[in-house]
DNA sequence: ATCCAGGATAGCG
DNA sequence: CGCTATCATGGA
């Protein structure tokens, strides 16, 4: 049990059990490309978990929060996975140890099913930077206010909400050409016309397959919804940084490989936790494209 | 200024 | 089927 050591006002405890499983990286979890709206605080990261406002705090290579949202932040972190067994599946090859010894503490993210899509529509061609900016401008316009701990923070708007905006709303928020596509999938999911919740019961080929109905949402975005959203750790997006390491380290010299290639490669290759392992790959290469060249 | 960004899609040959 | 132009916006 945790000794419940106490930082601040609140009771807290220390969320730490035996090692492999409560381990993580804070910072690059949560800065990685895969949620967009934690805001850093002096000692760890604040933001929402769905409706709850939450403080983060780190504490060493573990997480720290209030006593009351233990179940929570753990369920949110993936916690009770084994890190070190999720990484025991990857191959290792020289870029994917390398990725893995660069951030050795990421975990991916349980994120809740309509903010995950949302904020998946809003980052087709748009850097994570602008990504950010996004999610914060609708949380602040259209979400609601809350407080942790003295920090403001703002709960990303239902697609209840979303669906009852206008067009012009939606592009205040410098969504661009997006904005057609949240606001209609806003539309489709509160109408009952999409139920994402169900999604969660039926095979990932099938929750991909509805998923495809949404406008502006792909293989890759339906990747990104199917690893981040459902925990389909097969589930293996390929953005332009992916799919240039993908070509430059595991097909160089090859024909030029199709997307196809690159998926079922991808698939075959990096195993049952291919999406953990992609994650891994992403913030890596993203983060040390130039020192990376072999 | 020009090119690029955690893409999707209609329209072409 | 595979390729291309285009979409809106800001950063590098």
């Amino acid at each position: 049990m945790g000794s419940g050591a106490s930082i601040g006002l609140a009771p807290e405890s220390s969320i730490q059990r035996e090692q492999g499983r409560d381990v993580i990286d804070l910072t690059a979890t949560l800065h990685s490309g895969q949620v967009f709206h934690w805001l850093p605080t002096p000692v760890g990261f604040a933001g929402c978990i769905g409706e709850i406002p939450i403080h983060l705090k780190k504490r060493g290579a573990q997480v720290a929060t209030t006593r009351k949202r233990e179940i929570l932040v753990r369920g949110y972190l993936g916690l009770d996975r084994s890190l070190e067994g999720i990484i025991g599946t990857f191959p290792a090859d020289p870029v994917m140890s390398a990725a893995v010894a660069f951030c050795p503490g990421l975990r991916l993210v349980e994120q809740p099913l309509w903010e995950c899509l949302a904020t998946f529509l809003t980052s087709a061609l748009k850097q994570i930077p602008q990504i950010s900016a996004i999610s914060l401008a609708l949380r602040n316009r259209f979400g609601r206010s809350t407080r942790v701990e003295g920090f403001e923070v703002f709960t990303y708007p239902g697609a209840e909400v979303i669906a009852k905006l206008e067009l012009a709303d939606l592009l205040a928020c410098k969504l661009g050409f997006r904005a057609k596509n949240v606001l209609a999938a806003a539309r489709m999911v509160d109408s009952g016309e999409i139920d994402l919740a169900a999604l969660r019961n039926v095979s990932t080929e099938e929750a991909r397959s509805v998923l495809y109905r949404l406008p502006g949402v792909g293989e890759k975005i339906a990747n990104c919804v199917l690893l981040f959203g459902y925990q389909r750790f097969q589930a293996f997006p390929i953005d332009v940084w992916i799919e240039r390491m993908l070509r430059e380290i595991y097909f160089a010299g090859r024909a030029k490989p199709k997307m196809q290639d690159l998926q079922s490669f991808a698939a075959e290759y990096f195993g049952p936790f291919a999406g953990y392992a992609q994650q891994y790959l992403f913030h890596y290469w993203r983060l040390n494209r130039r020192a990376a060249k072999l």
